[in-house]
DNA sequence: CCACTTCCTGACCGTATGGTCAAGATCACA
DNA sequence: TGTGATCTTGACCATACGGTCAGGAAGTGG
């Protein structure tokens, strides 16, 4: 059984080493940065020698490039569920467990993220000024339609979004502190529970939601 | 005026230096990360040779040392109001805007610190072991003391700690992605005291405590 | 089976970087 | 003023890293 040969078609073989280099340089990259990551060390997490990963990706920065964007798709297509809502305590409730899912699912990748973001965003910054300002501004109006219908105070929705990515990804980003301040274990799933129902019930309570 | 040259005794000389590479240094490294700094960079933005910061400190690791240093002591001398105050709407409040003010003094310090822990705190892990376990544990007695009291709603002291560190200091970390998102302009006056407000009003009514 | 494309990889190269050093300038202080 | 300590800096290493390349292996399609 794992010993066969396996006979793999080209295109197998592209994708599987894709994913492969892709999975080893995110985690090096978020546990490195950009400047500490090497190309070796990526090489050798993927398990492949480091000419292969100039094969399928020319440059360093096109790799990293890669990572960051598939980042992006990510939090943009979990964000969903928000417009479809019924009113505040579903939409926002549902985006903060989402967004909760994701920091424990894919801490590395949010630490990319917030390193390029904080970096002022040399390689996404196209995208920080076209989808991620629509994406916001639309979600703002959504905000903005419950106030106006009395379902939630008048709260600035800007702050209130920051509020909740910060949030969210705080758990994803500063991991490794909250896990020290766990006595150094990770959070266990009744932990991570309570952390959705607490977030919840803090930020719905806070904007004039009654929690369901 | 400007052109005299000032006579300065060796000590002075020492702390001028000193704080001039240490500043430098700050920006550097919040902006490139470790691997991504080079001391030449810092040198020149110090105004000084290169060989001459390692006159200061002997390397790299030990410069950056200082810089997470630094800030780790900007956060705990800044936290101190939360003690003396007569309850959760004072201690709070006065917390959140000590913090947004730091956010908003001290990005730099803020991203270095973040970047620091996000690559699990190679060189402050043994600060979050002790000292921030200390200060964190003694919070949490206060805030349980106050729920305790009636004087705000049973909420689980460490996330809303986590909380209130997540918001405050993704106005500086994020800092370039508000900006992009306020339409490439810095926060004015206003807006930065529109932040300290919208921020304690949700999350002190977010936890049962009615706002003065 | 054959020509062709794609995949693989050890060996190599140029450069940039952290760090060193020796020689000199500047200050301290008796 | 003279001696020693501290500060300054251009020139210089050794190394590590991103990237290249040539030549071979392995699938592909007829």
């Amino acid at each position: 059984m794992g010993a066969e040969v396996r006979q793999l078609t080209k295109k197998q073989i592209r994708e599987e080493n894709e994913a492969l280099i892709l999975d080893a340089a995110e985690k090096v990259f978020s546990e490195a940065g950009f400047g500490g990551a090497t190309m070796q060390l990526i090489a050798d997490m993927a398990g492949l020698p480091k000419a292969n990963l100039h094969y399928y990706f020319p440059t360093k920065e096109a790799l990293y490039r890669r990572v960051v964007e598939n980042i992006f798709n990510i939090w943009l297509t979990a964000a969903d569920s928000f417009e479809t809502a019924s009113g505040p305590a579903e939409g926002i409730g549902n985006y903060i467990d989402a967004k909760l899912e994701i920091s424990r699912r894919h801490p590395a990748g949010s630490k990319v993220w917030a390193t390029e973001v904080m970096h002022r965003a040399p390689v996404i910054q196209d995208y920080l000024e076209t989808t991620l300002v629509e994406w916001t501004d639309s979600r703002i109006d959504v905000i903005n339609r419950w106030i106006k219908d009395g379902l939630m105070d008048p709260i600035d929705p800007r702050h209130l979004l920051y509020m909740i990515w910060a949030t969210t990804q705080h758990y994803a980003d500063f991991g490794h502190q909250i896990e020290t301040l766990n006595g150094s274990k990770q959070l266990s799933d009744r932990q991570w529970a309570d952390v959705k129902t607490t977030v919840k019930r803090i930020i719905l309570t806070g904007i004039g939601v009654p929690i369901p």
